[in-house]
DNA sequence: GTCTATAGTTAGATAGAC
DNA sequence: GTCTATCTAACTATAGAC
């Protein structure tokens, strides 16, 4: 697990400490509430604090909410990029693309990662600038698994792979809306199904190729 | 175009024509900053009016956002709608399916839509019950879809057709986030492109049905 | 480092004049 | 119907004691 509050975490001080624990819990409300409904009040309340003690740590509320976003996209690479690599070097893009999907979806939901580009869309422009550099460097992932299986002669011809990334992951970060844990389906199927779907498609194939 | 405001049109009071202007200018602000930016002073600037007046058209604040959101459900059923009418009763229904995905996609992306699920989590659980019954009518429109192409053997077998559902239109809510009116790509392209995925798929099918 | 106390803002909502 | 004026409540942020 890496560190994403601290990019030299050697003498951890106190302060250290109690800013992280404020991110944590600040990233549990944001995750609960909405970005918008947080107070510092409430941020400080969870960690057992008081509000204005908040500003030994943070220069203001935007940091705070900035450093839950960065947080949030940080443990997300590292939850893809450890999901890619358990697939194997040597497995099919297109597992690997599985395996990325489903620990993408893994993580939005039980971080509603949906919530994050709402509140990015709110911060102020530089701390906004910065941190979109993240997200970006999180979805090229995805499209470079797409552009190794397309390399390899996997794909069929004349898809937007941007599109496609785009449309894929649209359809898994919208799944923390309407997903219920209690239903019949986990999260490993419902992956499952959008990378069946993905690939095969749901139409059956008669014969000629005429999708659509 | 029918009228959501108002279920008896008939007599149209000057407060009839104000209490419509004021969900107008209320629904260009939602979209614009998303409904929890959007406070009672700015919404009665937009309408040329001072705050307090408002409170002659309606109780509270919440009101007035989920007449917004009334108006949003109504309107985008009715477009939906209205494009299945348009290809026709003896077409295909994954015709009409690529006709109301592509009407819900213009949609969502003209009007935000996706910014619609957010506001309504926010609302007092009375008035969001209620909204909520139109939003699950307005889903089954495209699930009733699905159902038909099954009926008539066009799908094949073993798909949960909620979970098709949800993702596509999920696909398709979350375009909104990242869509460039100045790209190449025009909404019609995209979903065109969603349907072509969600028929045939991405991957080249070699001889044996084996998707992902 | 964390507290208390409070300044400074801004929001939703109400009352009464016109 | 719309106005002005104002109330009450909540928030971010700051200052200074400990």
């Amino acid at each position: 697990m890496q560190q994403f509050v601290k990019s030299k975490p050697d003498k951890v001080t106190k302060a250290d400490k109690t800013k992280a624990r404020l991110i944590d819990v600040a990233k549990r409300l944001v995750q609960e509430h909405g970005s918008d409904l947080v107070t510092l009040r409430d941020i400080a309340a969870a960690a057992r604090m008081k509000a204005g003690s908040i500003y030994y740590h943070f220069e203001s509320r935007d940091e705070i909410i900035r450093a839950v976003l960065a947080d949030g996209v940080g443990r997300a690479t590292v939850a893809v990029t450890e999901a890619i690599a358990q697939a194997g070097p040597d497995s099919s893009p297109l597992d690997r693309l599985h395996a990325a999907l489903g620990a993408h979806l893994k993580y939005t939901v039980q971080e509603h990662f949906s919530s994050r580009l709402k509140a990015i869309r709110r911060l102020p422009k530089r701390l906004r600038d910065h941190h979109m550099k993240q997200e970006r460097d999180y979805a090229a992932i995805f499209t470079g698994l797409l552009r190794e299986a397309e390399k390899q002669g996997l794909l069929r011809a004349g898809y937007n792979l941007s599109v496609v990334r785009m449309l894929g992951m649209g359809a898994l970060t919208w799944v923390a809306e309407w997903y219920d844990p209690k239903g019949k389906m986990t999260l490993d199927d419902i992956a499952a199904e959008l990378m069946r779907l993905l690939a095969g498609g749901i139409v059956k194939q008669s014969g000629k190729s005429k999708p659509a």
